[in-house]
DNA sequence: CAAATATATAGACGACCGTCGATGTATATG
DNA sequence: CATATACATCGACGGTCGTCTATATATTTG
């Protein structure tokens, strides 16, 4: 298990969360493979460490399988960011 | 150079940023050393990396080093999460 | 200048990570 | 059942990373 910190600091990780992300519905696995140069167990190497972080979520339909970004990951990423926010900050704004 | 998700991303550098951004003030790094179970150049090295991702700021004082966390950095953290959010969230907020 | 203290840098080493090709698993089709 | 396709897992390999000890670089004090 990985935390969703460590899960965006690889580069490819962040591309193709950013990828998922941009969506405005679940998108599969072949067609985030060719958005990239990188071999198919790389990317599904990669979506497993997005999915464990709490960052995506899969659906399967036949033969596919969707990706979408995970709400609940951003929020909490957010959340965790917040909490981290030093308390000038607050007190200034 | 590192990228902020990536400094967060290793357990030990979290915990450091939590300490120094809980601080009212700059910390020197002899306090920052007292909190934790690594050696001296160990949290020499991570608070150099916290540095290069724009994290944290340092200041000297005499033989000292003060480190304070840095509201940009949050910031620019924030903003890219807030990219990254999918359209969906702004859509139904 | 010598000694002590605070911090940074250098170099080394083991562990972890990203990547790949090969293979396994499941679903659809003929 | 045989074949094709989509995806996951396995095993390996080179590079990166976190950690350490030893050392360098100030700065203060006597």
């Amino acid at each position: 298990m990985v935390s969703a910190f460590r899960a965006l600091g690889d580069p490819a990780r962040l591309e193709i969360f950013r990828l998922i992300a941009a969506q405005p519905a679940p998108i599969c696995v072949c067609d985030v493979v060719d958005h990239f140069h990188l071999s198919q167990p790389t990317i599904s190497h990669h979506l497993k460490v997005l999915r464990q972080a709490g960052l995506v979520s899969v659906s399967r339909r036949g033969v596919w399988a969707y990706y979408a970004a995970n709400p609940h990951g951003l929020a909490a990423l957010q959340e965790s960011l917040e909490e981290l926010t030093p308390l000038r900050l607050s007190a200034a704004g």
